[in-house]
DNA sequence: CCGACACTAGACAGATCTGTCTGGTACTGT
DNA sequence: ACAGTACCAGACAGATCTGTCTAGTGTCGG
């Protein structure tokens, strides 16, 4: 019989995979502590004792997110592609995947700063997330040798920010490939630049 | 002595412009209906008198939200711009005004949809909002000759949302040029292209 | 065998939220 | 002058939410 912590995950695991669900689905603000931990079969007890409050919660939910799609990107551009401005492209495609799977609700960092103030955790956890993105995009313009690294960087992630909306808002499976398009347009456009002018 | 309705909002106005506040800045779900009749100066009875529910008075808040954009582009668009390109990229300049103004927050639609369920009246409201927006862009695309109008709407929408999004997410003021520069050059290339090709 | 540990089940307090209801006020048209 | 209308002030009910607390269960190392 292997120890409990095998044939089940632990409390603090579940729970954190319940709110994801349901944070991401309904809304952090929307979803109560009882909705949490009745998905989790976990007593109420143990989210106290584990994360101390639901703020807590929250914070662990976006921090989970961010790692994650932190993972799910840096190792889909690791694996995949060549050349930097494959990667950059890359980027649009990976994107893709996560718009196509069932249950997309756009990105989890706007739905949460929709729903708090613009003083709260959820913006500071949200800096971070879009100071990550914006870096990833910066270093990748800059790897690919673009004209005006800062500037194309910044392009993307404005296309990266509309697929997903769009994606979410019109229900548009397709907005990916759209961004990848335009970033396509752009990433030559700044890469070739270097020739002229 | 004038009439009351003259010399102040009627309750129901007074309620609808402390909504549209309240709603915008903290969100749908995070202000419950004490804190709007405390700010519009009205009674509670006056409230559910007015709407009947919360529910309404945030249907109310986001049918407002639709006109007063749509009355703000579309007067814009229509005394500025001469030709359909420039009204096409007008669009994004209106935009920015937008973005520019202190205490901007990102879209509404997008917000509201944020905080609810994916059956919700809100998606009701969004929805609404999101059709109008790809027809206004559909419409300009094919009244300037684009090349595939639909295509190069929805490239536009994504825009639109994506400058909406980093504008807000990111602080940063300037995304509404950026996406209008992005976007002018796929007017260009929609419009010059019957003859390439 | 036993104490430490992680967890469960659920009652409970206190705050907050929506929505109703009562009673009073000020102005309007007749 | 008076009925009607629109509104204000706030108590109240019932639900729901966060967070605490008590009591009990099973498992593990020593």
């Amino acid at each position: 019989m292997p120890t409990k912590s095998v044939d089940r995950a632990s409390a603090r695991d579940r729970l954190l995979a319940a709110a994801g669900e349901l944070f991401y689905e309904e809304g952090v603000h929307t979803v109560g502590i009882d909705r949490v931990i009745e998905r989790a079969g976990v007593a109420k007890a143990s989210l106290y004792n584990a994360f101390g409050s639901k703020d807590e919660l929250v914070k662990a939910y976006l921090a989970s997110r961010h790692a994650a799609t932190q993972e799910r990107v840096t190792a889909g551009l690791a694996t995949r592609y060549d050349t930097a401005r494959e990667r950059l492209l890359g980027v649009f495609e990976i994107q893709g995947e996560t718009i196509a799977k069932p249950g997309f609700r756009g990105c989890a960092f706007v739905g949460a700063s929709a729903e708090s103030g613009s003083d709260s955790c959820v913006r500071a956890a949200s800096d971070e997330f879009r100071g990550w993105l914006r870096n990833l995009f910066l270093e990748l313009a800059t790897e690919a040798g673009a004209d005006e690294p800062t500037s194309l960087a910044r392009q993307l992630c404005l296309l990266y920010d509309g697929a997903m909306v769009s994606a979410w808002m019109d229900r548009d499976p397709d907005a990916a490939r759209q961004a990848r398009a335009i970033a396509a347009l752009l990433v030559d456009k700044s890469i070739k630049a270097p020739a002229q002018s």
